[in-house]
DNA sequence: AGGTAGTTGACTGAACCGGTCATCTCGCTT
DNA sequence: AAGCGAGATGACCGGTTCAGTCAACTACCT
């Protein structure tokens, strides 16, 4: 039940980006790769890919960068996580019954339903503009003190 | 954020095992394997698995077998999924902020909390007796046709 | 004593993950 | 139009985990 690093990461930078478009700025791919600790080479490709699912949008040459492509607030948790996991379901038979013969007569299979919509509903609840705010509020709180 | 063969083969192991123990049985290993369709050669390293973890007994010898070693109304999904999984948390920061730096300044870690706590609300409220009752019903509902 | 049944641990192939690197393409600026 | 800044693409890598197999061992009941 561990979520990868990917979407750990996906997560991270757009609320990077959430927090610069609110300033009406984007960045550049190793600002956010700075800001956030995250190879910077490894991050070109994670943004490849949410530039792919449509969650970014990015700009070439001299004052390129990195951008949301949708409004933050339009923009919950659960969309990145679906994305970047490919889905939120723990368990394939949630989704496709018929990889399993037993799954009409399974127990089981009822408890991963209940576990994937509690999932959901907690990840739906998150906004990129929410966490773009409460980091904003975190950072006031316990301020980065650079050495 | 799949689950893991590991953990549903475990539940699905226990239910059958919770089914049992009603009738005040215990299964062989290989009774489990082919009620739940799982390669006995794998079945036997898990349950080994569930022995350490004081969720079973079993016993060798002619007449030997597998029996749940609580009562099924005391283990809860969460449980299971929590041993077989080796934690529910699906962000390490969780349960350690020390991991990284930024946690006390990082958005991401409260929606990893909450999504935690869903997971485990959700977990706790199904009990092995509760699943073995229902599968039950579902048999009834659906019975198996053996060809 | 003998056979039944669980125990242990080595081993495997496949998949995925996190990450690096080199090379390419685009497009702004001058 | 040249040249550089910046993202795009895809090959490659080592490590880990999974799911599963197999063989050899040990304990226990009859």
């Amino acid at each position: 039940m561990r979520l990868s690093t990917r979407s750990r990461y996906a997560c991270r930078a757009l609320v990077s980006l959430a927090r610069a478009g609110a300033r009406r700025r984007q960045l550049q791919l190793k600002e956010v790769a700075s800001e956030q600790g995250i190879s910077p080479d490894y991050l070109a490709q994670l943004v490849g890919l949410l530039r792919s699912g449509g969650l970014v949008t990015t700009h070439r040459g001299t004052g390129g960068g990195v951008a949301l492509a949708r409004p933050p607030s339009e923009v919950t948790v659960a969309d990145v996580v679906r994305f970047t996991e490919g889905s939120l379901v723990p368990v394939e038979c949630v989704d496709r019954p018929e990889v399993c013969s037993r799954a009409p007569r399974c127990a089981m299979r009822e408890v991963w339903v209940q576990l994937t919509k509690a999932v959901e509903r907690t990840l739906e609840r998150y906004t990129l503009a929410d966490l773009a705010r409460r980091e904003q509020e975190l950072l006031a709180e316990a301020p980065m003190y650079y050495i």
